[in-house]
RNA sequence: CGGGGUGUGGCGCAGUUGAUAGCGCGCUCGGUUUGGGACCGAGAGGUCGAAGGUUUGAGUCCUUUCACCCCGACCA
């Protein structure tokens, strides 16, 4: 992409109403647009950046058996009445609205009842069985309160997936093979360090649930994490009977703020039963379905991501959700130009993402927006350089650099 | 929803006891510059969140209202 074609504009200041970090740097480099409180538009750089997560997020999803689907926005009554849960006084944070014809619907602020009801129309047998779905949805909540840029707001996006399973051995086997493929994504996303399996408070079926939670200032909940077991206990949870049954000392623990990216749930047979979903087994009888629910905040995560891996600079991304890969910069006359514009096609033949800066500006200002935007990778190309056949190399997150030959060049970022 | 705070050109801000609405950044044009957000000159751009009121006169005082931010509550 070239800087003189992209739209969006970087900004050396951050809106007054906007205070967490992750807002403020992701409007200054103009990745995301706000529209209204707990509501932000992705620009073309975001949503680079989203593509990236929710693209790690669906390989991993799809390695353990998840089948990709998106549901609609906007949902019947009826679906949710089934289970008591379209009353306001049950679930407050539903947008609802009427058609012409005054039919009441719902703007999806979840999709377990929807989607239950839709799998319901396909389940018949037990040799159907197991059936794990997932979407990247865009969750619509009426929040009182919507703060922290987009690490919690009344639009967001989520990656939710539903297991059926025809037992408890087949759900704990997923179960078990999703936490794995959940700390897969997080360590690919660069948040592995400082993610925490922690033990929640569960339904009505398990006595915990699991969330995944992300070490993070700006996080709304606090954890304790014990590190060397790798694992954490949520606050609401932490009591003497919880200690003993998971066998860790009070001593042993640190207290840490954190937010939660990711929280999986064990409905065991209870949601079947409110849904009247079931199958035919073995012996032609009707049995419930074992259901599991696993969700992933996309947007929030990209919200921790900045809020972790930034500095006094801007944004530093992990590689692998950057959106590009390098940040090619052209100082000088025409020679300049011209070797840029042929290093530019080189990159984008090799398929090297690159955001090309193209703009007649000065260095200074092109340097502060690649750290602004926090490319992983800087090349200069310029006419001092030309003379000596070399490249500059700059890593944003070290901010060491380093002069090299093409072949050089190419070998790193390759 | 309870408490606190803020609304003035695109962005960040100033505006005194009520009297012609200003500054910085950004933007446009011309020129000089070109390795860390340049400089000079000339411009464009605001019914001061909205409505109502007091007053000869309101950005400024009063009332109502909307939006936004923070703390709390909430978060299946």
């Amino acid at each position: 992409m070239r800087l003189t074609k992209l739209f969006t504009k970087t900004s050396k200041t951050a809106p007054a109403d906007e205070v967490a970090k992750n807002a403020q740097l992701l409007i200054r480099a103009g990745y995301v647009y706000k529209v209204m409180a707990g509501v932000y538009a992705y620009t073309p750089l975001g949503i680079r950046v989203l593509e990236n997560i929710k693209q790690i997020v669906r390989e991993e999803m799809d390695a353990i058996g998840g089948q990709e689907l998106i549901m609609s926005s906007l949902q019947k009554k009826e679906t949710w009445e089934e289970t008591g849960r379209w009353d306001d006084e049950v679930v407050d944070v539903w947008f609802k609205s009427k058609l012409k014809d005054n039919t009441e619907v719902g703007f999806g602020w979840s999709h377990e009842e929807a989607i239950i009801e839709m799998v319901k129309q396909y389940l018949e047998s037990y040799k159907d069985l197991p059936i794990n779905v997932y979407q990247f949805q865009t969750k619509l909540r009426n929040e009182l309160r919507a703060k922290s840029g987009i690490m919690r707001g009344r639009e967001f996006v989520m990656k939710d997936m539903y297991s059926c399973s025809v037992d408890e051995a087949q759900h704990n086997q997923f179960y078990n093979d999703t936490i794995d493929a959940y700390n897969r994504v997080f360590d690919r996303l660069g948040l592995g360090d400082d993610t925490y399996v922690t033990f929640a408070s569960g339904g009505a079926f398990t006595q915990f649930s699991h969330e995944f939670q992300t070490v993070c200032e700006a996080g709304e909940d606090v954890i304790y994490v014990h590190r060397e077991k790798n694992i954490a206990i949520n606050e609401e949870v932490l009591d003497e009977a919880t200690l003993t049954k998971l066998g860790i000392e009070r001593e042993e623990l640190e207290k840490v703020k954190s937010a939660e990216v990711g929280n999986i749930f064990n409905f065991g047979i209870q949601k079947s039963k409110d849904t009247n979903f079931t199958f035919t087994n073995a012996e032609g009888k009707k049995q419930h379905v074992y259901l599991g629910s696993y969700g992933i905040g996309i947007t929030r995560v990209m919200g921790v991501i900045v809020e972790k891996f930034s500095d006094d600079k801007g944004i530093v991304w992990p590689v692998n959700i950057a959106p590009a890969k390098v940040y090619l910069v052209r100082i000088g006359e025409q020679a300049a130009i011209d070797h840029a514009d042929e290093l530019y096609s080189e990159l984008l033949e090799k398929n090297i993402e690159t955001l090309y800066d193209d703009r007649d500006v000065r260095p200074g200002q092109k340097f502060a927006d690649s750290e602004l935007l926090g490319i992983p990778y800087r090349v200069t190309v310029s006419d001092r350089l030309l003379a000596d056949n070399q490249y500059e190399f700059t890593d944003r997150k070290t901010g060491e650099t380093s002069l090299l030959t093409r072949d050089q060049l190419f070998a790193k970022i390759s």
